[in-house]
RNA sequence: GGAGAGAUGGCUGAGUGGUCGAAAGCGCUCCCCUGCUAAGGGAGUAAGGGCUAAUACCCCUUCGAGGGUUCGAAUCCCUCUCUCUCCGCCA
């Protein structure tokens, strides 16, 4: 959420800044909402302050053993005009609140102009494709020649967008998991969580899928909903709801290994085949809980940490500045990780990282008492795949396929698999 | 699933219709005293929101959540959630 303060006074500054990503924020309907919010809301509360008053009053004169008659038939009228002023008032704070809360991010200044992700800036590269001596083939063809992922099974029982893996592949896809986390935690100071994978619509409001985009996620049937994380950003960066740091405690690093669950509406006919984009997949998630004034500076540290795995993994990749048409709705500033995919001779995103300033914070009340005021303020929150563990293994697959179909294993991550070196 | 108890400020814990945003204690901050330490004295110490140039006044809201009764609710009524204890069941 924007500043509520911020939207109210600098409004068309954050209509400008909003119509880079293509949002088109109607400034006059907004404001007049609320200059009519304004009126009422003085309004209803010198109501409130007359009533708490008079109130009072009536326990004075009653105490003093007074006739509290003529008093009482002083307020008579009262309860009914608050009654009406404060659900009117109730019915556009609720009005206000939903154009709030469908309010995208406000950008960074060095997000880079651009319409969608054709316009996202290259920052830096890493590695060398590599160049086989025979033909590249694609994770499906040498996943399915070997009889490791099975998609026409995984379609029986679930449906499209779902794969089996057996074997040396299901056992490489929990090692890499055990890699990712190990380094995080060892090298890169954050502290594993195991969370739920199922969560309540407010966790999700926090962090901002809700209420915009409801379509995107799968839901229970319960009387009040539950539902499947799409990221473990979900669960990790609602631990800091209403929670009050103190400076000390900050800056929070959590990792954890979690399912990802998204129901990929709207994407019909991308990326149908294969193992690209599913409904489920494994991912390690990264999420940082910064001071305001370091946030930008754990960005580039965030970013690093997700690199690092693909440098272990030797695998090459880019990093990309999204441009402000393809930064997500709550991000101020994102970077990708593209990791070369000689299958299809192109960079395909790996890890998203995001500096999401005090966006989520302000809607899940995450704070820190600033030393020197002593008062709460926001903290800045941040996450980043470090790194989705599905796509990571496609990446393995195709850039460490040998000429007779087989997969070499990645150097480290042969601790892991007893010292196997092929699959 | 059955039975019972509970939810109040950073913590402990009073408070069954009025002057209660809330006693007291602890903790914390500042000041005083004491040549260190210990002890003692005093003051302060919630969050959100509105108004505003203001982190100044003033006002509103908040005692698990949501409804209700009332001029007035931490206190009375209803519903829900969560926590704890015991029993059953289960990983």
């Amino acid at each position: 959420m924007i500043d509520p303060k911020l939207l109210r006074q600098s409004t068309t500054d954050v209509a400008k800044n909003l119509s880079r990503r293509g949002f088109d924020f109607d400034v006059d309907a907004y404001l007049a909402l609320e200059e009519r919010r304004k009126s009422l809301q003085v309004n209803t509360e010198n109501l409130r302050n007359e009533r708490n008053s008079s109130s009072k009053n009536i326990g004075k004169a009653k105490a003093q053993g007074e006739d509290i008659a003529p008093l009482l038939a002083a307020v008579k009228d009262l309860g009914d005009k608050l009654e009406e002023n404060e659900a009117a008032l109730q019915a556009l704070l609720s009005e206000l609140q939903a154009i709030e809360l469908g309010l995208p991010n406000l950008l960074d200044d060095d997000v880079p102009d651009g319409r969608d992700e054709d316009d996202n800036v290259e920052v830096r590269r890493w590695g060398e494709p590599v160049k086989f001596d025979f033909e590249a083939k694609d994770h499906i063809e040498i996943g399915e020649s070997l009889g490791l992922l099975k998609f026409e099974a995984a379609s029986k029982i679930s449906g499209s967008r779902f794969v089996i893996m057996r074997a040396g592949l299901a056992r490489m896809q929990r090692a890499l998991i055990q890699f990712m986390l190990d380094t995080h935690t060892s090298e890169h100071g954050y502290e594993e969580a195991y969370v739920p994978y199922l969560v309540q619509s407010q966790a999700l409001v926090g962090t901002g899928q809700l209420p915009k985009f409801e379509e995107d996620l799968f839901k229970t049937t319960n009387e009040t909903p539950f539902y499947l994380i799409p990221t473990a950003e979900v669960p990790l960066t609602n631990l800091a709801r209403d929670v009050i740091y103190e400076a000390d405690q900050l800056p929070l690093r959590y990792t954890a290994h979690t399912p990802c669950f998204r129901s990929e509406a709207g994407s019909y006919g991308q990326d149908t085949r294969g193992m690209i984009r599913q409904h489920q997949f494994e991912k390690v998630e990264l999420v940082q809980l910064v001071a305001a004034d370091t946030s930008a500076q754990a960005l580039e540290e965030l970013t690093g940490h997700a690199e690092t795995i693909l440098q272990r993994l030797e695998l090459p990749y880019r990093v990309v500045s999204l441009c402000s048409g393809d930064v997500g709705f709550g991000a101020r500033k994102t970077y990708d990780l593209e990791v070369w995919l000689p299958g299809q001779e192109r960079y395909r995103e790996i890890s998203s990282c995001s500096n999401c300033g005090d966006f989520q914070s302000r809607r899940m009340q995450a704070r820190r008492r600033n030393p020197d005021s002593g008062k709460p303020e926001l903290i800045h929150t941040l996450n980043g795949s470090g790194v989705a563990a599905g796509r990571a293994l496609i990446a393995i697959m195709e850039n460490y396929q040998q000429a007779d179909g087989t997969i070499r294993v990645p150097a480290v991550l042969r601790p892991y698999m007893g010292g196997t070196e092929t699959v």
